[in-house]
DNA sequence: CCTCCACCGGAACGTGAGGAGT
DNA sequence: ACTCCTCACGTTCCGGTGGAGG
């Protein structure tokens, strides 16, 4: 039955982050600005090691990978050995897992542990030397391998004294504006030798980004006329993030099709965006560590029983009754006000200090969630479960 | 105008798990 | 195999405070 619809997708993958179009819209600026320091690459130079910067859907990733086919199509033609390795260091996020997977691109077999992290190194300097070449190392999200330390950064930005042959040269790629902070001087001055800021899109850009894709992803004419525009003004609200636009897009297109509908309406895409918010919100929940979950669900509990203005003092006082309730440890009411603070950060709750004058001064919570699918998140941890019939004491029901 | 509530939130410290170095 | 470090998570201690009520 469902199989009987047909689709409004030509080729949905065409929306999805992984996919790199052919064409890059509005980012000729920095892809010239790449193409000139890296050119150097094909006469046999080493280029200089750069840093990118630009938050999240402002095509970084997009950018360098581009970049990095378009090199080694260029260096093949003209005969240069160039070789662009990627990698995403929220994957490989330690020294050791990095250089590993750096010798293996080249052929070397290299245990998943075990090995001392210098021998590893030392294959892999050994590896690429044995030929002239030039090697181009893209770190995505260099900030998240910074947090382990920087020593490989420290490593490799030195390591062309060691070869003869061979020259490597870095690309870090990087959200955080100013995570050089954390580095080593030294790192510091041979890592940025060249950079290149990724500014938000507009929404101007984002439409033309989001046509450009929808050509290829929807067959023609399912789109109604505002949707696309739409799209665009939600993700740039959102410090225009393309990623987010590309979502929106995809995920109305996949619910007009659950409605069986011929077209992807401007509905859709309002639904589109309450859904991806509301999944943000489910994923964060659950994985909350349990301490946190608990006093998520007194929260809950308390707005359930009718209050407004939840109290930071109400809410450890329940607390401490349900941690007894599920024999969990109490924690200290400094801890636990930490604990809000952390889901006000998180956008779960809303924390807002506030002075009742004689009667003292404290937090009132408020939840920014929808009570009944945070709360069947919730129950789903099985040491929260012996809570779902928990009935609140008579004292404080009767504060309504 | 002063008081004093009920909490805020910084600082220093304790602990145990997990990595890195040797 | 061993120690040393770091880091996340918690605790203890405590000085600080906006404003209703006196």
């Amino acid at each position: 039955m469902l199989l009987e619809n047909e689709s409004l997708f030509k080729n949905k993958e065409v929306l999805r982050p992984s996919y790199t179009p052919d064409f890059l819209l509005h980012r000729d600026e920095q892809i010239n600005n790449l193409a000139i320091i890296l050119v150097s690459a094909l006469r046999g130079d080493t280029p200089s090691n750069i840093l990118l910067y630009g938050k999240t859907g402002t095509g970084k990733t997009a950018v360098t990978r581009h970049i990095g086919i378009e090199l080694e199509k260029k260096s093949e033609e003209m005969d240069v050995s160039c070789i662009v390795l990627y990698m995403n260091c929220e994957v490989i996020d330690t020294q050791y897992r990095l250089l590993a997977n750096l010798a293996r691109q080249f052929g070397e077999e290299i245990p998943m542990t075990g090995w001392p992290t210098d021998q590893v190194f030392a294959r892999f300097k050994k590896t690429i030397d044995e030929k002239k070449q030039i090697i181009i190392i893209i770190l995505d999200e260099i900030d998240k391998l910074v947090k382990k330390g920087d020593d490989v950064l420290y490593n490799l930005s030195r390591v062309n004294t060691d070869l003869k042959n061979s020259k490597v040269s870095m690309i870090g790629v990087s959200n955080d504006l100013k995570f050089t902070e954390f580095l080593d001087p030294r790192v510091k001055s041979s890592l940025g030798e060249e950079e290149v800021i990724f500014p938000p899109y507009d929404a101007e850009q984002i439409s033309d980004i989001l046509r450009q894709r929808a050509e290829k992803a929807y067959k023609d004419g399912v789109l109604d006329d505002m949707v696309i525009p739409l799209c665009a003004a939600f993700a740039a609200q959102e410090h225009g993030d393309a990623r987010r636009a590309l979502d929106l897009l995809r995920v109305a297109g996949e619910l007009a099709e659950r409605e069986n509908k011929p077209k992807v309406e401007e509905k859709h895409v309002r639904s589109a965006q309450e859904k991806i918010e509301i999944d943000r919100i489910v994923e964060v929940v659950r994985t909350l560590p349990t301490q946190s979950k608990l006093v998520l669900y007194t929260i809950l509990l308390l707005r359930n029983s009718g209050y407004r203005n939840v109290t930071t003092g109400e809410v450890y006082n329940i607390y401490r009754q349900l941690c007894s309730r599920i024999d969990m440890d109490v924690l200290t009411q400094r801890r636990v006000t930490d604990l809000m603070s952390e889901l006000d950060m998180l956008g779960i709750v809303n924390a807002v200090v506030v002075s009742k004058g004689r009667y003292g001064r404290t937090k009132e919570i408020s939840l920014s969630v929808p009570v009944a699918s945070t709360r069947q998140v919730l129950v789903e941890d099985y040491r929260l479960k012996p809570l779902m019939d928990f009935k609140m004491p008579m004292a404080v029901q009767m504060h309504l």
